[in-house]
DNA sequence: AACCGGATCAACCGCCCGGTA
DNA sequence: TTACCGGGCGGTTGATCCGGT
């Protein structure tokens, strides 16, 4: 059986929006919010799918968005998540506050892609093209194992996050004044942008810093050695920034990389807690033996860490990265390969080799 | 000034998934 | 259990812009 159209097509404007159209469906979310999609155009006098509303909508009117070049920040944030995620880029959207994913998917497709193109990374895979990471003794397939288990645990963290929304939503919708957070009580069917992003799912975001303090957690990939031959200086005439390869790529192999990953939780403590997956890497040189499963330590599930799941109250402790003998997870040549990546990223700071 | 090609980005399309009757 | 609906997502397109020749 054929799918049926989203919407009668029949007289339906398609193509750019005219500021009368914008203005319309400002107006009427304004003041019905949008309510159902579907039904949305006619009440509002817009010759439109509901479809074409909704984008039109989150993509551009939407007030609690934020339109112009990407920060350093923001880049950075989209390549390394890019490594993890690949082309999710609504779950790359939720860690990159006011920016929609069709304009992260579009910047990536537009500059970080050449970019990375140039220095020879593979956009896809986020390895060199040479794969000069590629060792004798088969550390690729661990380093592919391990950005599988990865992009693994951060799925089923996402699909925690869209669990514990829907659960936020229920709540707010059965009692608006349950929460102690103000924010999660406005009322989202009525004036979606009121509170802003307070009203989305309760999300872990992603920060990427390098002045958090030590009681976040860390993923430190610490990295003795390398092989990744980027060679040459590839200008980016738009940005006025260069990537500077041969010293950045070098740099990385003494490099210590450390992402500081904050993981803010709102509105949802005591659901969240520590009954949802826990990123936890901390650093290679406390590698614990492989065989203890790299998820499992990810989702912190080894006994010497189990007072995490146990605790209940905060999460803070969890996050500590100082961690147990658990805590450090990854072996020399994974190190080495997120070394690239995080250095690639790192290095772009104005106050390291310039890269972008 | 005209043309051309690449870059950019808003918008569309089709598929997928969760909810529901 | 199943079919349908609404909404979300990722891929792609096409109009427009812009710089070079």
């Amino acid at each position: 059986m054929g799918r049926s159209p989203c919407c009668d097509k029949v007289g339906l404007k398609k193509g750019p929006w005219t500021p009368e159209e914008d203005q319309k469906l400002l107006a009427y979310i304004e003041e019905h919010g949008h309510g159902s999609w579907r039904a949305l155009p006619a009440k509002a006098g817009l010759q439109r799918c509901g479809k074409s509303c909704r984008l039109r909508w989150t993509n551009y009117l939407r007030p609690d968005i934020k339109r112009g070049k990407f920060s350093l920040q923001e880049e950075q944030t989209i390549i390394q998540l890019h490594a993890l995620l690949g082309n999710r880029w609504s779950a790359i959207a939720t860690h990159l506050p006011k920016r929609t994913d069709n304009e992260i998917k579009n910047y990536w497709n537009t500059h970080l892609k050449k970019r990375l193109a140039k220095m020879g990374i593979d956009p896809v895979t986020h390895k060199p093209k040479n794969d000069a990471l590629v060792s004798s003794d088969g550390s690729q397939s661990k380093t592919a194992a391990t950005l599988s288990h990865m992009a693994q645990w951060e799925s089923a963290r996402l699909e925690a996050e869209a669990r514990l929304a829907r659960e936020s939503k229920l709540r707010s919708s059965l009692s608006f004044t349950s929460s102690s957070s103000a924010s999660t009580t406005a009322l989202p069917a009525l004036k979606p942008w009121n509170s802003g992003r307070d009203l989305e799912s309760p999300k872990s975001t992603l920060t990427l810093s390098e002045n958090n303090p030590p009681t976040m957690p860390i993923i430190e990939f610490v990295g003795t050695s390398g092989s990744c031959e980027a060679a040459g200086v590839v200008k980016d005439e738009g940005d006025q920034r260069e990537w500077n390869h041969s010293n950045g790529m070098e740099n990385s192999m003494s490099y210590t990389s450390s992402l500081h990953h904050e993981l803010t939780i709102s509105n949802m403590e005591a659901t969240w807690t520590s009954q949802e997956p826990l990123l936890r890497i901390g650093t290679g040189r406390d590698a614990v033996a492989e065989d203890q499963g790299f998820t499992n330590l990810l989702l912190n599930t080894n006994s010497d860490d189990r007072s995490l799941s146990e605790e209940g109250g905060g999460e803070s402790e969890n996050w500590d990265g100082s961690g147990g003998a658990g805590s450090g997870i990854l072996c020399e040549d994974n190190n080495n390969y997120w070394n690239s990546i995080l250095n690639l990223v790192n290095s772009n700071s104005p106050s390291h080799s310039p890269m972008f």
